[in-house]
DNA sequence: TTGTAATTTGAGTGAACACTCAAGGAAAGC
DNA sequence: GCTTTCCTTGAGTGTTCACTCAAATTACAA
C-alpha cells in the first residue's frame, strides 16, 4: 500500500513549502506539454530548479506528485461544489469553458489523465471514473430541473452525451489551441436542451 | 531525415513477411492497452515471440513500426475513400461506430494518437492534423448535401462539432468498454441535422 | 547562541530503454 | 548442391529512468 503512510518530513520550514510549490508547478507544466508518461523526475527537477534528493525529501514518489496535480485539475473543473443542486446547465458548461481557457495547463492535465486514464495505475483509474460519474450526475440534475418533461433515462443519456462530447471538444483544443471551444460548447448545450 | 531511405532488406522470404505481421499485430495490441509511450521494443518483441535483432532486421526504428500501425488506424476509419462525395452523414457516423466496435484495437490506437498527437513528433502531429481536416471536410460535404439551407460557415461549424464530439464519445468508450457508443453517436447525429 | 530538525547537495544504484552487430542457420534461384 | 541473400540469434552498447543516501547546510525555537 504505497502512499498510505507518508515517509516525508513534516515540512515545517518555509523553504520546504516553497520548494514544494515549485515542484508542483513544474509537474503541472510538464504534464501539460509532455503528457503523463513524458513527465520525468529529471524534467520536473530541472524545470523547478531543484535536485532529485530535494524532490524525494518532499514526495514519496513521482506518482505522488502527479496525483497531487491531477487532483488539482479535477477540483478546478467544477464550480461551487457546495451548491450541488442549484447550478444551471449553462453555468456548468460555461464553467468548463472558462476552466479550459483560463487554466490551460490544468485542462491539458485533465485530458492527459482522462486519456491515459491510469492504464496500469488503478488508483488513478478509479479516481478518473468516479469523477466522471459525479460529473454526469451533476449535469443530469441540472437537465432534470430545466426539462422535467424528460424521463430519467433520457435525462441521463443527454447528460452523458454532453459530458463526453465536451471532452472531445477540449481534446481537440489541446491539439489545436486556435480551436474555439466556446462556440462548439454552446452548440452542444443548445442541442442538449432541444425539445425532441 | 530518418525514415527517408530504408536500410532494411527487401523481405523476399515468406518467414520475413510472417514476422513482420506478428510484429505489427503485437505493436497494435500493445499501443491499444499500454498507450503510445508505454509501447517498448521489449514489449513488442516479447508479445510477438521475436528477438530485438529480428525486429531491427525488418524495421528501421520503433517509431517506424508505430507509424505503420497508426496509418492502419487512420485508413480503417473512413468508408469508401474513393466515393468522396456520395456518402451520407449517417453512413459516415455509422462507419465510425462500426470501426470502434469491430476493431477495438485500432480504435484505441486512433485515440492514443489523437491524444498524444505527436507531442514531440512532428511527423505524427502533421499526420493527425491533416487527417482531422480531411475528416471535417468530408463531414461538411455530407451535411451540405443534406442541408443546403445552411450557410457554409454554419455547415463547417456543425461538422467540426460533430467530429470532435464523436471523438469524445469514443475517448470515453476506450476508458469504459461498456459505454454504448452507438446510442450517443446517434444522438449527436440527429442534433447535427436539427433545423435551428 | 546553541541545539535540533528540516532541507539541500550531488554522486551513485540497478533496471529498463532503444538500438547494434558478428556469427550461424534457412530459404530461394541456379 | 552451390551460392547468395535473407533471416534469426543473443550478447552487448550507451543512455535515461526512478530512486537512494551520507554528508553538508540552513532555518527555526529556546
Amino acid at each position: 500500500m504505497p502512499g498510505h503512510v507518508t515517509t516525508v518530513p513534516a515540512m515545517r520550514y518555509r523553504s520546504g513549502l516553497e520548494t514544494r510549490d515549485k515542484i508542483l508547478r513544474a509537474t503541472r507544466e510538464l504534464i501539460a506539454d509532455s503528457g503523463l508518461e513524458g513527465t520525468t523526475i529529471n524534467g520536473i527537477c530541472g524545470r523547478a530548479g531543484v535536485l532529485p534528493g530535494s524532490f524525494y525529501n518532499l514526495f514519496d514518489s513521482k506518482e505522488q506528485a502527479i496525483l497531487t496535480v491531477v487532483r488539482e485539475a479535477i477540483d478546478a473543473i467544477d464550480p461551487d461544489p457546495d451548491k450541488q443542486g442549484t447550478v444551471s446547465l449553462e453555468e456548468l458548461v460555461q464553467a468548463y469553458v472558462r476552466f479550459v481557457s483560463e487554466q490551460g495547463d490544468l485542462a491539458r492535465v485533465y485530458i492527459a489523465m482522462a486519456v491515459s486514464g491510469g492504464r496500469n495505475n488503478t488508483e488513478l483509474k478509479g479516481r478518473v471514473l468516479r469523477h466522471h460519474e459525479g460529473r454526469v450526475a451533476r449535469f443530469a440534475t441540472a437537465i432534470a430541473r430545466e426539462r422535467p418533461d424528460l424521463d430519467q433515462s433520457e435525462t441521463e443519456r443527454r447528460a452523458e452525451t454532453l459530458v463526453t462530447a465536451l471532452n472531445g471538444i477540449v481534446l481537440h483544443y489541446v491539439l489545436e489551441p486556435t480551436f474555439d471551444v466556446a462556440i462548439h460548447a454552446k452548440a452542444l448545450l443548445s442541442d442538449t436542451m432541444a425539445p425532441a
